[in-house]
DNA sequence: GCCAACGTTGGC
DNA sequence: GCCAACGTTGGC
């Protein structure tokens, strides 16, 4: 499920909403069909996570293959920006969809990658919306059951940010207790997880020391 | 609705 | 290649 940049489907939009109004909430979807599984979440499982204060900015970690896609083919696309497609994990899908919001930061992690670390980070710049390669009869990410009335999967736009001087690896992270409850630790396989502004504060420090 | 079997991710 | 930690599936 790591992003694989193997399709033309359509580019990461520009589009950028200049209005100042608060975008719109998500409305509630009329059960048409039955929606995956939406807001609100469940107390204690993945909830806290969905809920923010007014203009919150709040912090991810996204995993990409880096031969797949690295963080420097994130620095070489057009507008630094990509579409983050092929999650297929509904977990993650909800992380997506309802959880990520414009402005919000994400680490940009290699996954299977020697060694696996983070490195870098990238900005939300366009928040969920359905994931065209599910569509896509040829797609290497088809899934006959995710269809445009109420999409299974979901992607979101981003946007480089900036690249670490320093990786921070993946044994860096495990060696140190601040970190032992991060979400990429506990829980190794969703492609996109949350990080508290703690941890996130902790990652950039280790990325600036020598 | 329960739960065992199976599939997937990703570290090691 | 192996294993842990899930999510999904399907029999009942």
């Amino acid at each position: 499920m790591p992003v694989k940049k193997t399709s033309p489907t359509k580019a990461a939009s520009k589009k950028v909403v200049t209005t100042k109004v608060a975008a719109k909430k998500v409305a509630p979807k009329k059960a048409a069909k039955k929606a995956p599984q939406s807001l609100p979440y469940e107390e204690g499982k993945w909830g806290e996570w969905f809920v923010r204060d007014k203009g919150e900015r709040r912090y991810w970690l996204v995993k990409s293959e880096a031969e797949s896609f690295s963080f420097d083919d994130l620095l070489a696309s057009k507008n630094k920006t990509t579409y983050w497609d092929g999650v297929r994990n509904s977990a993650a899908r909800n992380f997506l969809r309802d959880g990520m919001k414009k402005g919000d930061l994400a680490f940009f992690y290699h996954s299977m990658a020697d060694p696996s670390a983070v490195a870098g980070i990238c900005e939300v710049v366009r928040e969920g919306y359905p994931d065209e390669s599910a569509f896509d009869k040829s797609h290497e990410y088809y899934d006959a059951e995710s269809v445009r009335e109420t999409p299974t999967w979901f992607m979101v736009d981003v946007r480089a940010v900036e690249k670490f001087k320093r990786e921070v690896t993946l044994t860096e992270i495990k060696a140190n207790p601040a970190l032992a409850e991060m979400k990429l630790l506990k829980i190794s396989r969703l492609a996109v997880v949350p990080v508290r502004k703690s941890e996130w504060d902790i990652i950039i420090k280790m990325s600036e020391k020598k």
